[in-house]
DNA sequence: CTGCATCCACTTTGATACTG
DNA sequence: CAGTATCAAAGTGGATGCAG
């Protein structure tokens, strides 16, 4: 704690009345999003987080967790029966950071070049450019379920009826349409190398055809 | 530049190939998407900027000013003949900004309370609110501009064929609604009491009144 | 005045090691 | 598996200095 214009406020906030910098007061730290990030795709364990963050130090982690449980946006369960142990998952209100964190993430792919030899390619990754990319408006009264192939990196979305759910590995039930992206071995399997393979049409496809459009239309933008 | 996983990395990179984990490298830095919102109103010299920013170092800012030009998310002009001096605005790409920006204030307008003492109230606040609330399907075609006033503070919002301009002052064109709201003394004049006062009918209205109807469908949310 | 640069105390982070 | 402990390095906050 510390003065601040006569008033006592905690170092790390801002003292403005505003949505934005409250929303960084919250979730602002480093690697706090990216947590987030995580948990948006399914609740994790610690390790798992720290395995998803490569290079997170495990006392920031512990540090960020902390903060977030919190401050209401995670939920720290104790895991029943099969698996025990310790599962992070995140609040209703944590879940309401996804249109902020997909818009964000949006304008940072448009900064993004091509994979560096180092960085990591995710399903998460894929997971979320799926959501991000999904156009509301062009799915609406849609119900189809694709299945996204690229080497080992699956992925699923289901549209029933303009909603999105969407993750990692096969669809639940059969999927409408299966398309397997033809990705040269030099290239790392990503949502952006599925959808320029699709583009071209250097894909396999499995089930309804004619809805290999549908999904251009609405999951890729131009 | 320091090892990591057998790859040399800048210790602020994460090393990801996440549009997010891109995002937060490029704006992620403390104080960083503060420097951005205030930009998003108007181009400002560096003493705005640290008044706006209260609090905020002087080397701090220019440090994050340096690193949002290099990442050229943030323009150095040097303001010709009337007013002289340097000016810092954002260019194109830190425009992209705005989506993800009023995305992330939605969601932490939802985590603010009332305002406290010492909270700084500007009228940047308004303005952002006013583009945040915007609600687009529901403006679909429609042209009219709006004055808001609560004591000393007076923001614009002029609408053209569903297409939303907003800032800080009178509107450049006599408005069709002037919307004059009547907040409480121990109350700080900002966009939420305006709302609060124009629901209760505690306006006071200079123009097309029914626009008064359009402006609370338009420019707030339940 | 504006637009920074410098200095220094303090905090946070990163990397690694270690424990119940 | 789920953290804690430790310590060096980097970053931040606050004050002040100073040129144009």
């Amino acid at each position: 704690m510390q003065a601040c214009y006569g008033e006592w406020v905690k170092r790390r906030e801002f003292g403005q009345y505003c949505g934005i910098a409250r929303a960084l007061e919250l979730v602002g730290e480093r690697w706090a999003l990216l947590v987030v990030r995580d948990l948006m795709i399914r609740p994790r364990r610690y390790t798992d987080l720290q395995e998803g963050l490569a290079g997170i130090p495990s006392n920031v982690l512990s540090t960020r967790l902390k903060e977030l449980e919190q401050s209401g946006i995670v939920e720290r369960q104790v895991a029943p029966a099969p698996q025990r142990g310790v599962v992070y998952a995140l609040t209703p209100l944590g879940q309401e950071l996804e249109p902020a964190l997909l818009a964000l993430g949006r304008w940072g792919s448009t900064q993004l070049g091509d994979p560096q030899p180092g960085d990591r390619v995710t399903p998460d990754g894929a997971t979320l450019n799926l959501r991000a990319n999904f156009r509301q408006e062009e799915a609406a009264g849609l119900t189809a379920s694709f299945e996204l192939h690229a080497r080992d990196l699956v992925v699923h979305a289901v549209v029933t009826d303009g909603k999105l759910t969407s993750g990692i590995g096969p669809a639940p039930e059969p999927a409408d349409l299966v398309i397997t992206a033809e990705v040269p071995d030099d290239v790392p399997a990503s949502y952006r190398a599925i959808v320029r393979a699709a583009r071209l049409g250097q894909v396999e496809l499995k089930g309804s055809k004619k809805l290999l459009d549908t999904f251009l239309r609405v999951f890729t933008r131009p």
